[in-house]
DNA sequence: GTGAAAGCGCTAACAG
DNA sequence: CTGTTAGCGCTTTCAC
């Protein structure tokens, strides 16, 4: 549209058409104002003239490979389900500012998974946020990202064995602590747990169990606790495969001599499942049977779901609270930030609406 | 963790670890087969086996620089809200193989959209996804993208007035005329349609609203058409606004002489809303009043919402449905296809469940 | 078959 | 204050 027919212009463009060279076009374009060296407010305005008139777009190809930086962060999800939105939202507050996202789902697939990170590697990307698959297959290049290369990395949801990483996590077992308390207050003693493994390299679902378990116990409650719902390790993402584990719970329910009263499930979405299916099958809840959950989606809080659940303390939903933390964690550790060690766990309080009631 | 202490292994180092050159290490990785060139098996093998013993890792930034090109492409987004996921999801199932993301996000803000479409050109990503604004501030850097720097881009959802560039979108027109049809087709007769504009430049609100006209008017209703609910341009990402919203419509609808005996809104999550007030209110569904909207978010197939809605014909949810198409059409023009100049409309189709009854 | 050399567009000392 | 000189790591003719 302008004048030249050049397809790309480059600095050197503009040094011609200014006349001086193209470091000096270089740093009038930074704005090398902070440093020692400073350049004559005459030149730096004849170069932002001749760059707007040029139409100058800096290849950050170039200048990423030049100075051994980038402003490109890498996002590692294990899918893009509900909630993943939320979670790129979260990092997309802090850090869309000045970093854009390179954005990698491996599907809980290990080897893709290795794939991706190689892919962030190659990109040299100034930082990673990354839910890993947990997979010790994929335990080199975790080291080698970040002793190798020295990249930031935050883990989010669950770490990776055989490395110390940061985490950023909502409280897992205190998510089912105090939900198994909150229903007790209720008057509810026999309260079931039921819960899904995606892979036995994330601790997520140990630690629920844990904490539903502890709470049990300390109301002096273990002869009630059949133990949790064990449901195998599945891609529960996929409709289908979640109302089967809502019959499923049901099903293992309804043959308990004696039933529980409450039930206590992993998170809305499987909860949603439930009420689905007691619905069809003519449970009433609450009155035949409490339901609570964790994660407080959107959806739960509309009057005709009314869900009790878990949520993370603050004003944002779980999914984009973690990504938010984890974020800033990660924009601390890029600015040369040191990570003190501790995981950071963000605090859950229940939200008590009308599908758990006294017993 | 290698016995080399070297933080950066390149292809220079293989080279001289082998005793070839670079430039024959470079042919050897990328498996100069095909071509008329072709190396030794026993160079490639030795280039092979130094490399994995050094760890060699290639660096994208180099790469794509010498190369003059990417295999990144950008992915524009308006916000990131329920949906943004599956779109995402769809983007991926098509493009993940070969491309990796650049995800950038402008929240609505035209000035931020021109500054994440020159992220976009300076990383020289090989192709764009985008959702527009529409806003003509921008359109000067729409037309940089396609025709200064040739970058194949697909729209999604919505065009960019003042140039010619393939969008990929449902079809809106049809969803309301089908809706207003299969509302018509219960006996319904007083029919509202209530949407809302985001902005002056997206004609999404438009063709809703020629669509439902139009089918009102096939059917000889147009004096019970009192025209759509027009509700303010706003942020309805937010619950707080959305639920105004809702209680809006409903006002609008009560102070009607003739209650409509249906509503036909915009998008499944405002008809969560919708119900939700309705329920407040007393207002039964649908005995007192159809309820209907545009969609089908998988949360609409629960029992206990069983939402009529619009559906993108196909096996997946209307986001990852566009997201797909708009991805294969991507995937032609950075193939070097030509496109045939017509926009790609998803066809619709109603998808009846219970919160719409006979009259 | 393989190597030498030039260059992608920009940055970063170091001179002048 | 500004220009020169080297690269960054890889690709790509074009000779040998």
């Amino acid at each position: 549209m302008t004048a030249e027919g050049k397809m790309t212009v480059t600095l050197k463009d503009i040094a011609e058409e200014v006349g001086v060279s193209p470091a000096t076009v270089s740093l009038a374009i930074r704005g090398r104002k902070a440093g020692k060296k400073s350049l004559s407010p005459g030149t730096v305005e004849a170069v932002l003239k001749a760059a707007k008139k040029l139409g100058y777009r800096p290849n950050m190809l170039a200048k990423n490979l030049a100075s051994q930086s980038s402003m490109t962060i890498g996002v590692l999800l294990s899918s893009l389900v509900f909630g993943s939105e939320s979670f790129l939202e979260g990092v997309n507050m802090v850090l869309g500012g000045e970093f854009t996202s390179l954005l990698s789902v491996y599907n809980r697939d290990a080897a893709l998974e290795r794939a991706e990170m190689e892919v962030l590697i190659g990109n040299r990307v100034a930082g990673i946020v990354a839910a890993c698959s947990g997979d010790p297959e994929n335990l080199q290049i975790y080291k080698d990202v970040s002793q190798t290369y020295n990249i930031p990395i935050v883990l989010y949801s669950r770490r990776m064995p055989g490395i110390k990483l940061p985490v950023v996590r909502a409280d897992h077992f205190e998510s089912t602590f105090k939900a198994t308390r909150a229903l007790q207050e209720l008057g509810h003693k026999r309260i079931r747990y039921a819960g899904i493994s995606f892979s036995k390299w994330i601790e997520t679902h140990k630690l629920y169990v844990e904490g539903y378990e502890a709470a049990m116990r300390d109301a002096g409650l273990e002869n009630e606790m059949r133990g949790a719902v064990k449901l195998g390790v599945k891609d529960w993402v996929k409709a289908p495969n979640v109302i089967a584990e809502a019959a499923n719970i049901l099903d293992t329910w309804a043959a308990d001599r004696e039933r529980a009263t409450a039930l206590l499930v992993d998170n809305d979405w499987l909860a949603y499942q439930v009420l689905d299916e007691c619905r069809r099958r003519g449970i009433r809840v609450p009155q035949d049977l409490s339901l609570m959950s964790i994660g407080d989606y959107r959806f739960s809080a509309l009057s005709f779901v009314d869900l009790s659940t878990m949520r993370v303390k603050g004003e944002h939903p779980m999914e984009m609270m973690v990504g938010i933390g984890t974020a800033e964690l990660l924009r601390d550790l890029m600015a040369g930030g040191k990570w003190d060690g501790n995981d950071i766990l963000l605090p859950v309080e229940p939200c008590m609406r009308t599908t758990t009631g006294r017993v």
